[in-house]
Order: C-alpha cells, then sequence, then structure tokens
DNA sequence: CCGCGAATAT
DNA sequence: AATATTCGCG
C-alpha cells in the first residue's frame, strides 16, 4: 500500500496489423485488469469500454523534482479515468495526464493523417480512438506540438527534429505532404 | 452554444 | 517543463 503513485499512466494498445482504417481498438491487459477488478466488457464489437479504476486515492500533490524516469513499453495498459464499477462511488481524482509515447504515437499519426488543415482537437481526438481522452487533452498537447515544430524551424544551428519531451520520441515532422494516402 | 486557438494558471 | 484551465473570437 502506499506509494501508488501519483500520476495516473495510460497507455494505449495498438491494434496491430496497423489499422488506419477501421475505428475500433479493444485491448485489456487481462492480468492486470483482474487485479484491478475491472470488469471485462465483452467481446462484442461495441463500446470499446475499458475503464480502469485506479484505487489510488492521495491528495498529496506535492511535486518534486524528478530525475528522469524510463518510458517502458510492452504492456499497453489503457486507463480511463471513469469510475463506476459497481456501487462505486464518483471519488474520481484528477490525474495529469501523461503522454507516454504510445499516446504519442496515436497523437502524431492522427495529426499526419488528418494534415494540418483538419488537425484540429476534436478530429484527432475521434482518429487517435483512445478511450478516456478528452479534446482538451490533446488540444492542450496539440498546443505544444504546433510550438515545438515553430521550434524546429528556426533551429539555432542546433537542435535537430527531436522532441526532447517527456521521454524522447522519435518522428519525422510532416510538413502535410498530401495527397496520397488519405482515407476518407 | 460549440469549438478552435492562444494566453494563462497550476 | 508539462498539462490544465481560462478567455477571446468566429
Amino acid at each position: 500500500m502506499g506509494g501508488c503513485g501519483r500520476v495516473l499512466e495510460w497507455e494505449a494498445g495498438l491494434p496491430t496489423a496497423a489499422e488506419l482504417t477501421p475505428l475500433s481498438h479493444q485491448l485489456i491487459p487481462r492480468a492486470l485488469a483482474a487485479a484491478f477488478r475491472i470488469e471485462l466488457a465483452g467481446a462484442s464489437s461495441d463500446s470499446p469500454t475499458s475503464h480502469l479504476s485506479f484505487p489510488c486515492d492521495d491528495d498529496d500533490e506535492d511535486y518534486e523534482e524528478e530525475e528522469e524516469e524510463e518510458e517502458e513499453e510492452g504492456e499497453p495498459e489503457n486507463a480511463a479515468p471513469r469510475g463506476g464499477g459497481g456501487g462505486g462511488k464518483a471519488g474520481n481524482k484528477k490525474a495529469r495526464m501523461v503522454w507516454t509515447a504510445e499516446l504519442h504515437r496515436r497523437f502524431i499519426d492522427a495529426v499526419a493523417r488528418l494534415g494540418d488543415r483538419a488537425a484540429v482537437p476534436k478530429a484527432i481526438v475521434q482518429v487517435m480512438n483512445v478511450e478516456g481522452i478528452t479534446r482538451e487533452h490533446v488540444a492542450s498537447h496539440l498546443q505544444k506540438y504546433r510550438v515545438y515544430l515553430k521550434r524546429t524551424r528556426t533551429t539555432h544551428g542546433s537542435v535537430p527534429p527531436l522532441m526532447p519531451t517527456t521521454h524522447g520520441f522519435t518522428f519525422s515532422p510532416q510538413p502535410s505532404s498530401d495527397t496520397s494516402s488519405r482515407r476518407g
């Protein structure tokens, strides 16, 4: 007990096969889910409910300078700040969203597919297909992402096109070269 | 009223 | 620094 962590971490599970057309995703670490007593959603092609409740209630919000944490990868955990669970009272704590590499990937992917033209929060949220994410979440990150792009433009002879944010994920900034694959 | 974008706050 | 929240505008 104790030391449950201070921030909720979500992860988006990639539906493999690289699906970038259908709008469906479902991936829950049943082992973890069981540990958290998560209700396994039916295997129906409906309601991708992967709500994961974290028994982590702590008011402690004193953040200290943390050393860099290693972002791992492997178990795609998807957590939704939703409560619920039978008789579960809404005792939800707003956790700060942690943009993991996986989520970043979805975000970047969504933005790239939409194009700088339609890369608006609402659309991004929709194509990301990450449960629990809200428009405001992506809007906030989108802003930072745009600022980052701006910065890469005026590179002061340093800092290559890499976003040294959270855990340095790598990708190529696409200047919106559309006219190719764009599903409608 | 809704949603985006930038500013602003924590 | 990273994310959330607020505010102005269309």
